[in-house]
DNA sequence: TCAGTGAGTTCATAATGTCAACCCATTAGT
DNA sequence: ACTAATGGGTTGACATTATGAACTCACTGA
C-alpha cells in the first residue's frame, strides 16, 4: 500500500489525508488562512523548497481545497485563495495547533490564541453541538454509516461490544 | 528548511505536525483508537511497510502519544495503546473524517458515524463551548498568545485590520 | 539599460518509503 | 522429535520523493 493509494480507498479519513495529509500542506492552508495568497509570500514564509510547494499548491487546486487565480494579464500573475473545502478545514488546523500547545508546545505558551465571534477566547476543542460537551474517546462510540463496508480497518466499526480503548496505564483485563 | 526541523519550530501546528503529520500515522492512531494494539494487525489492516510501522510506533513512543508494553514476558510480546495526548488527538481525527466524508468521501455516504454519550448523532465539527456556535473561518479571529513571537508565518497573527479570507469567488478588493 | 519582481522550472543530491525476505524465541500440532 | 505457525520485528535492494540552488521568462520601474 503506498501513499499514492489513499486517494482511492474506502476511508473517508485516508481521503482526507492524500489532500491535506502532507506536512506541509496544513502550512500552506494556515498561511492562506492568515492572509498570505502568493507563491513567493508563502515559499518565503515557510521556507520550503519552492518546486515542492509548485506540485503541493497544484495538488490543492485539483482537489478544490485552493483556487488559482490571475490578478494581473501582463505578465500573468497568480495568487491563491481558499475555496469552501478550504475554508472548512481551517478549524481542524487550530483544533491541531491547540493539541501542539497542550501537549509539545513551547514553553512560554501558545503563541497563537482564538477569539470566536461571541467574545470569548477559547480553546479550540470538539464539542458535541448538541449537548455541549467536550468529544472525547469516552464519550463517543464510532457506528457504521451508510456507505460502511467491512473492510480496511474499519471493520471493527460497530462490532458488538466495541468498547473506548483502556487508559495505557489501566492493567489488561 | 526540511522536515526533520518541524519539532524545533515556534508554531505550535508544526510541532504537533512534527508528531502525528507522517500521512500514517493519523491512520495507526485511527487503527488504535478503535480497538488494534498490536504490531502485526496494524501491519495487515493498514498494509503498511512494516520497517516503516516500527518506525512510526517508535517515534509515537518517544512523543508520548502511544504506550508501548509487554503483554507477555516468554517469549517477549507488545502491544500499543494511546496515552492520554493519544486520545485527545482522536476528536480531531474524527472532524478529518467528517471534512472527507463531505468534501472527498465515497458517493454512497459516510463509511462512519459518530454517536455522543447524550444519544445524539452528531457531525464532529468544531464548535465554541461558550456560545455553541459553529466555529468557521468567518466567526473566529486568531490572535497573539502569550508565547508569541513575530516570526515563522504568524508575523500576521495579530496585525491590525486582520481580516478573514475572502471567499475564493469574491471580487479582489 | 539595468536591476528587480513574481511565478515558477530544472537539475544534482540526499533522504524516505516500499517490498520482500529473513530472524528469533516460543508454542501447537502430528 | 519434527514441523509449521505466531508475533514482533530487522535487513537490504530498489524506487520514489524531498531538498536547495540556480536558472528562466515576461514584464516594470528608475
Amino acid at each position: 500500500m503506498a501513499r499514492g493509494d489513499f486517494g482511492t480507498m474506502h476511508c473517508s479519513m485516508a481521503r482526507a489525508l492524500d489532500v491535506i495529509g502532507d506536512p506541509w500542506t496544513p502550512l500552506v492552508l494556515r498561511d492562506l488562512y492568515l492572509g498570505l495568497t502568493r507563491f513567493d509570500e508563502l515559499a518565503d514564509d515557510l521556507g520550503v523548497a519552492r518546486n515542492l510547494l509548485a506540485r503541493r499548491l497544484d495538488h490543492l487546486v485539483e482537489q478544490g481545497v485552493v483556487e488559482r487565480r490571475a490578478y494581473q494579464d501582463r505578465p500573468p500573475r497568480y495568487d491563491y485563495r481558499l475555496t469552501p473545502s478550504g475554508r472548512e478545514v481551517v478549524p481542524i488546523l487550530m483544533a491541531l495547533t491547540a493539541w501542539g500547545d497542550r501537549w509539545v508546545g513551547p514553553q512560554a505558551g501558545p503563541p497563537i490564541r482564538f477569539r470566536h465571534a461571541c467574545g470569548n477566547l477559547v480553546e479550540p476543542a470538539m464539542t458535541c453541538p448538541a449537548c455541549r460537551e467536550p468529544f472525547t474517546v469516552a464519550t463517543v462510540t464510532p457506528l457504521p454509516g451508510p456507505g460502511h463496508k467491512s473492510a480496511d480497518g474499519t471493520r471493527l466499526v460497530g462490532a458488538d461490544g466495541w468498547k473506548p480503548p483502556r487508559a495505557a496505564s489501566d492493567k489488561p483485563t
